[in-house]
DNA sequence: GATGAATGAGCATTCATTCAT
DNA sequence: AATGAATGAATGCTCATTCAT
């Protein structure tokens, strides 16, 4: 039993050293521009190698998607045990992820282009696609949890739907921190330096919003 | 004067019938798999022909974003002629900007796409490329203007920064819009579903939500 | 209508070039081993090129079969036109496939490949396909037609189906000139040498044999 | 010795299981897209297991061809040794063939593909390659003594050259029973059908065509 | 100006073979 | 002896762009 435990964790940690020169590559590159050869020059493994681990460019990146789900996916549980009102946690939450995204841009990237990748049926019914999918679902309810809590504890207006909330609030902040991110890039210069914004601020703010939105009036 | 400007018409005729084209394929197909040949035939022109209006298939992309949020535009300007509380014209703006998408969904993939082309230097720097990044900036004022009036007539809460709220009103609407959108085309079906989500009720859920979070409490 | 024709003209020719190229190439490295590389560098025109003539590789393929059965069918049916006996004019018929796959043998390896291409749903539907299926029937056919003569004028033994015996003797003599290719490659050397045999030898005896068979005995 | 003969043993039977499940594939998915990991799979030995018994994958496909011949030699050589006439042993010899390829139609695919592999002169000159050849060879002298036999107790026609004659034959059967394969798999479907042709009357006719060919006439 | 034939760099993927264990 | 992970050369095909007419 030593020695095919040796083995399979031999496997996992080529397969993770290949996903490690993917995120790599598509954080210098883009994800569009991102070639089968430079992944695997940058893994320093043959391209056949590749498609041992791996079925297809695609199932590369929904595995990257994965992973970095799976990542955000704790760190956002971890906020649930702690002991605070809902309402704080609806915001702890949000600067969980904006640490998370700071941290690891690929991720941010990888998660947006990852619906492009579903249409390729193939890769929509795989196992990992699968798993990404449950990965998703199960970050949402972390945020739907944190806000059910919120409305118990009465610092949450609950005359929302919590379910319609966690939707809005996901996706809301999904296309916020895509904005600061581009303005990183460069992006959309005239505009966001003419309201002189920072990622903190910006981020900062928007979860003042939403709490403030979100936050009961007595 | 007259002859030129007769060539000249004709001109923009055609230049606006390929992007019709390229808009067209671009539904049927997205943008990823359109081609030139593709778009050269629905326009009924040759190939060559394309590359006597656009210097590369990225600046028709760049083009269509042009042309579409020029449209948009001209739509946010007209919600500021009308009378109404400050507030109310950043929600009606809101539901401006659903509208529009509702009505022209290539003019959003459009826009989500757009941000990917400009890596490319050469697009970047081009003139169309700069009246598109003008066309946003336009845009963000609306946005702003909006909320300076909810401000001053005291519907809107002006501890916010204009500039900085702007912004975020902006991210978060491109956020919550292509989350319903992923939802149309049946991505995260699990997420979505369980939240018993459409289009309207979301949307109109976030406008509220936003409303709320910025209006002013006595 | 001058320009035009002038225009079709030279697609055609374009075509046969590249055709030409291929016949070469597979006659030097055989069927399996060709390259679309290869085929488009003897063609001197790029690979591109050879996607606007042809489909796919097994297109080119089918066309050189067709382009060879249309051949060959000129050259039986013109026996059939000669005024002689019907067994001679079967008699005849073999000796022009016989001269037809001396001077062409690419044609020859091309008719033995075809049947593997014909795999491809794809390919097997092409109206090339359709005419190469057509032009075998037309083969087939003037076999069949001598045949019928020498049933008629008395010179071979009518006991037999003409179709039938025309399948048996196309079928044979496939076979058998098949082996005296395998031999000139060096194939089946000490079976071949040993029993000292050329082509003409062994093509003329199984021609007189066959001969033999189906001629009328008094 | 005795060890030695135990451990010789065991490598035959490890061999011929290697080739027996190369053979299943091969008759599944036919010689051109049959691979390596099918056929280890198959067998269920590793991928390096192979190349312990073969040298490369066309010295397996070679030694199919020389089990296959092996198998139709023994058949064929008990024609021989039957008191009969040499013209009925020649027909009797064929019949042997047809029932032969009909059992086991993955030899007949053999055959054909035999050749084409020795193209490569590293497997050319193997061992195995020789001993195709040699069963080759002892083969077609099945056919010359038929023959002999029959020319020498008056049923043939002894003008012939025997040798000339077995070529003949051994090529013409070849050429029929490929014919009859061709129209099993559905090709050339307008000339088969329309000849109203199954396997055992086209050989049986052949047979027939070939006998009367070479029969006495008194 | 308009055309579309020609181009060829670029790409994802396959698979026979090797070799360290 | 047996294995199977690793390899990378090889391949068919695509498509944005050019340029001679």
């Amino acid at each position: 039993m030593e020695k095919r435990s040796r083995k399979e964790e031999e496997r996992i940690r080529r397969r993770n050293h290949i996903l490690d020169a993917a995120e790599q590559i598509i954080s210098d590159v883009g994800f569009e521009s991102t070639t089968i050869d430079q992944i695997a020059e940058r893994a320093e493994v043959g391209k056949g190698t590749l498609y041992l681990h791996f079925k297809s460019k695609s199932s590369i990146y929904v595995a990257i998607c994965e992973r970095g789900s799976a990542m955000l996916n704790e760190r956002m549980a971890r906020v649930l045990t702690r002991d605070m009102k809902g309402l704080d946690m609806v915001k702890e939450i949000g600067n969980t992820y904006l640490r998370f995204v700071r941290e690891n841009p690929q991720y941010f990237y990888a998660f947006n282009y990852y619906e492009g990748i579903l249409a390729d049926d193939e890769v929509r019914s795989s196992d990992i696609a699968e798993k990404c999918e449950e990965n998703a679902r199960e970050g949402m309810t972390y945020i739907v949890r944190a806000l059910q809590v919120g409305m118990q504890d009465g610092s949450i207006d609950d005359s929302y739907d919590p379910n319609q909330l966690g939707v809005m609030i996901w996706g809301a902040s999904r296309g916020v921190i895509s904005i600061a991110f581009l303005k990183q890039q460069g992006h959309h210069k005239k505009i966001l330096e003419s309201a002189d914004i920072d990622l903190d601020t910006l981020i900062g703010g928007f979860i003042q919003l939403v709490g403030s939105g979100i936050s009961r009036r007595d």
